[in-house]
Parts: C-alpha cells; structure tokens; sequence
DNA sequence: GTCGGCTGACGTCAGCCTGG
DNA sequence: CCAGGCTGACGTCAGCCGAC
C-alpha cells in the first residue's frame, strides 16, 4: 500500500504533499520564468523601435505620417482585432 | 518452574504494551498535526500561485487585445 | 432546608458535566474530520486550476512566440 | 473574535475557506470564459481569412503571391519576433 | 496463520475565550 | 467576575494491514 494514492501513514501523505508541491513549484517558476524573458525582450524591443522611430520615418516620405496614436501600443500590427 | 525469562508475567506485558501504545499515540498526533498544518500551508501556497497566474492571463489577454499594457511593463520593470 | 432545586448534588453536577463533554468532543472530532477533508477538497480544486491556468499561458505564450496553435484551437473547439 | 483571520471554531474555518474557494472559483472561471472567448473569436476570424483568402487574391494582381507558408499563422504580422 | 506498528474513535482533564 | 462552550492533549481500546 505504499505506492497507493492515499496512503494511511501520515508520514507519506506529508512526502506525497511535498513531492507535489514541489512539481507545481517548478512548473510555474518555469512559466514565470519565461514570462518574464518575454517582458523583457518585449520592453527592449519597444525601446528600440521608440529609439529607431526618428530613423524609420524615410519610409513615409512623400507619404502620410504614422498614427501616433498607436505608438506605444505593443499590439498594433496584429492581424485581427479582438478587443473583448 | 515458572519461567520469567522474557515478558510471561501478563501484567507486565500489559504494561509495555500500554506504554508502547502511549507513545504511539503522541508520536501520530505529532504527525497528525504536522500533515494538517503541511495542508494549510500547501493551500496558502497554491493561493498565492493561482491568483499570481490570473494576473498573468488577464495581462497577455489584454495585450492580445491591443489594451495598451505598458504602464504594467514599465512598473514590474522598475522593480 | 437542603434545596435540590437544580443542581446542588455535587456527583450529578459532575455527571452532567462530564456528560455535555462528551457530546462536545465528539461533535467537535465530527467538525475537525470535516474540516480536514474540506482542506483537502480544496487543495485537489486548486491543484487542478494551476495545471488549468499554466496550460493556458503557456498557450498563449507560445502562440504570442509565432508558434502555431492551430491544432489545440480546433481541438478544443470540436469537443 | 468572529472576524479573525484564523478563527478558533472548525465551522468558522470551514466557512472561510468555503468563502474563499467560492471566490477564487468566480475569478478562475471568468478567465477561462474570456479566454474561451478569445479563442473562438480567433478560430472564427481564421476561418474568415481562410474562406477569404481566394477571392482577396486579386490584390496580388500583377504582383508576387502571397507566403503561404504564412497561412495558419495566427501570429505571423506581430510587430516584434520573440521566438523564445 | 500470528504479531507489532499506526491510526480511528472514545472519554477525560485542562485551558482559552466569549457572553451573561 | 465566572459559568459554559470548544478545543488541545492525553491515555486507552479496537481495528486494519503489512511483515515475519
């Protein structure tokens, strides 16, 4: 019965709890984690494009100005707009 | 001959069975205590994990829906 | 006079005493049972959430990191 | 002592944790309804594109075709690349 | 099979806390 | 203040289950 998934020591349910514990600790620091590089890379990428934007406005040339109202906005090139 | 070698007198047997049996007992309500305690503690972690995990959704469904999320970037950058 | 009206006796006293005692220990072993099992209902539910909401960022995660996710949508959505 | 954070009786306990679980139950499941949400309004949107895609042909009319490898990417006109 | 280790449930004592 | 309600901890009995 040591192997059951409700064992009747309380020692093993205690080493179970922690076993577990420990899995989901690790699954979400990983997510977390990762999160967190995405964050990051995110910012940097927004950093360099606000940097680069005095640079870029060659493409306009000739043409319109870029909305400046969606500067900033991280998400303003998606495909399809879901604003729920 | 009466042969009291080991533990044959039944009143003493009764008695270290008694006193083994009352150490048990403290020893499982030790425990006891230890494993309720692990559960209290095992749900104030998932808790905290849960509602860390909501925010997070809520953030990437915002940023997927073109809500501007910036400002929270910022601020857990700047910590 | 000896006034009996109540409870003056001081061995009924007792009894009573010990009597209501023993209902309270048992109502109260019944309601800590009942509270153990409620702790561990509730850690099985938020086990089952933080599995729910990693799966869920990871999703979004790696549907934001340009990886398809084609196959899980339309799996989801034929059940 | 009926407001306290870790009350002395094993109903008020209950009561409290019943309390909470009721909570964190709502917040849970409104995330998972507005992402199930999210997830139809994409597949409908893919679809779209996908029924679409041979009649807005004609805007590559005298130009190159479109990526197809591009097509069932959900993601593929994301401002930024973040491949982690 | 028996025997010993753990645990469930009981009754009792001691102590805390609140309502009266 | 203190009588009473709940609970923590104890020792005891009964029962389960694995090891011998």
């Amino acid at each position: 019965m040591a192997a059951s998934n409700n064992p009747r020591k309380f020692s093993e349910k205690i080493a179970l709890h922690n076993q577990k514990q420990a899995e989901e600790t690790a699954a979400f620091e990983e997510v977390m984690k990762d999160l967190s590089l995405t964050r990051a890379h995110r910012l940097q990428l927004q950093k360099t494009q606000y940097l680069q934007l005095g640079q870029s406005r060659g493409q306009y040339y000739g043409g319109s100005l870029p909305n400046v109202n969606q500067i900033g906005n991280s998400a303003m090139d998606l495909p399809f707009q879901t604003p729920f | 001959t009466s042969q009291t070698s080991k533990t044959d007198d039944p009143q003493l047997k009764r008695e270290i069975r008694l006193m083994k049996n009352r150490e048990a007992a403290r020893e499982c309500r030790r425990k006891k205590k230890e494993y309720v305690k692990c559960l209290e503690n095992r749900v104030a972690v998932l808790e905290n994990q849960n509602k860390t995990l909501i925010e997070e959704l809520k953030t990437l469904k915002d940023l997927y829906c073109h809500k501007s999320v910036l400002g929270k970037d910022l601020q857990k950058a700047a910590r």
